[in-house]
DNA sequence: CGGAATCCGTTACGATACTG
DNA sequence: CAGTATCGTAACGGATTCCG
């Protein structure tokens, strides 16, 4: 995706901008916390508190903020009850899931990596 | 993975440490630029300079400190030539490359949905 | 050429407290 | 309950320099 070289044409220059828009999709996408949120909410529609319980180590702030980025790329959809006390769902969207595939398929190969990566990290000398 | 409740059964000690280890692991590799270099890298072996030419915006110091972490979990093979100049070459490990094509599945996603999400920006008003 | 070490600004992140 | 704001700290990450 990224590896591309451009020369200097103008005829580059959507190429340039759709290879910049890429990256920066995946920067957005390729950090923990947003490929755990994914993983956790899967098929469900959960609330902001259940996501908190669901993804274990996450603080209050880092939710909200990559529950903000991931809505901004239309990732996730939130929807606002107005009721007291507010209640908010937040439910994957069809791009979304499609992500948590590719998601779920990195989770798959954690584990069936597990064993060797602890013995090649024992193993390991600076 | 990551997203099993324990009870305090001594019996679940094992299953404990190899969630955190999951953990660690995942956290270790979904980052952006250790997924830009094994994408990078393929089924190629390539120099240290080489790397850095594919995977543009890296620093010399994020692609050491990356490198090394991926040599650490196994997923990168690391072959110094006692040349001078020195000639360091790098290569996915079978592990290396069955994580790449997960990579490959998630830059796929990413070229699918750059219009939807580019859209969904646009639209998004906080 | 590849790597280590240094310096240093920027961001990530957690903790806390306050609002509707 | 969910969200925003603020603050302090730790980690990230770039630029530079020196070494084999």
């Amino acid at each position: 995706m990224v590896t591309k070289q451009f020369s200097g044409l103008p005829e580059d220059a959507d190429l340039r901008r759709a290879d910049s828009l890429a990256r920066e999709i995946f920067s957005d996408v390729a950090n923990k916390w947003a490929l755990l949120i994914i993983e956790a909410l899967g098929e469900r529609t959960l609330r902001f508190g259940e996501i908190r319980d669901e993804v274990e180590g996450i603080s209050h702030k880092m939710l909200t903020q990559n529950l903000r980025m991931l809505e901004r790329n239309g990732l996730v959809e939130r929807n606002v009850h107005p009721t007291v006390p507010p209640k908010v769902e937040y439910t994957l969207t069809g791009p979304g899931r499609g992500l948590r595939e590719t998601v779920d398929l990195m989770c798959d190969w954690t584990q069936r990596h597990l064993r060797h990566i602890e013995t090649s990290r024992d193993r390991f000398r600076p």
